[in-house]
DNA sequence: TGCCTATATTCGCATAGGCATATATGAAGT
DNA sequence: ACTTCATATATGCCTATGCGAATATAGGCA
């Protein structure tokens, strides 16, 4: 069901990358797995828009996807390579460039904690 | 007339880096300075092609401009920011992703060895 | 004029965003 | 067990936009 057997292009990572809504998506979660309603009420964006993008995040192997009962819970999916590594630590270094990012985290730790919300 | 004024933005950079073309032209750059004509002969692609991908890039900060009189040399412009060291460093790892890089990495050395072609 | 490079035009594709709706799971009531 | 309802998530349809590619053309310089 959530096999990705063919490991997607590199320029197709990129492409995962290339969007504030996915890369805000990435930033929340990095401290750990949230839940699609989590991620929707911490960006304020409609849920439509929310699930599409975690798609194509995990069509791009990005992140991974656990069902738990109604909740699917989202979350980094494993570095298998170094790009794969290195492209996370972009990620990490974003923090700084984009503003928002930093806003994001803070309204993700006020309405969930440090843990996930859904717990 | 290169100037950058205005620092683009996280995404837009990603976004340079979301395209194969533009990741061959940047592999290609990591050695040293090349100007256009180098690039269409190694790429095997149309002038225009390169030229408007180099413009891409330009746009998005990552690659620099010197005249030479008929010529116009492009290299990677330096990283001013943690962030973008580290898109560098991703660059680096592709090479082993994208066989073709390679390749290219080959033909230029035959094509232009060690040093610029232009030179 | 002839060479190197850049841009304009046109077409087509990928995809973002919004809306409505479908699917899936769980809970409660009968 | 069946039905109904609520919640969580995904998907279809639509439109708008951003590019990528190819061709033709323009500018700059010897």
């Amino acid at each position: 069901m959530k096999s990705t057997v063919a490991k997607p292009s590199v320029d197709r990572v990129f492409r995962a990358f290339a969007d504030r809504t996915r890369l805000r998506i990435l930033n929340l979660l990095r401290p750990g797995e949230l839940c699609v309603c989590d991620l929707v009420r911490v960006l304020g964006s409609p849920q439509p828009k929310i699930s599409r993008h975690l798609a194509y995040l995990r069509g791009a192997g990005l992140v991974t996807t656990r069902k738990d009962g109604l909740w699917i819970h989202y979350s980094l999916a494993p570095a298998n390579s170094r790009f794969h590594q290195k492209l996370l630590e972009c990620l990490s270094c974003c923090f700084t460039d984009v503003p928002e990012l930093a806003k994001d985290a803070k309204r993700r730790a006020e309405s969930c904690g440090t843990r996930n919300c859904c717990d």
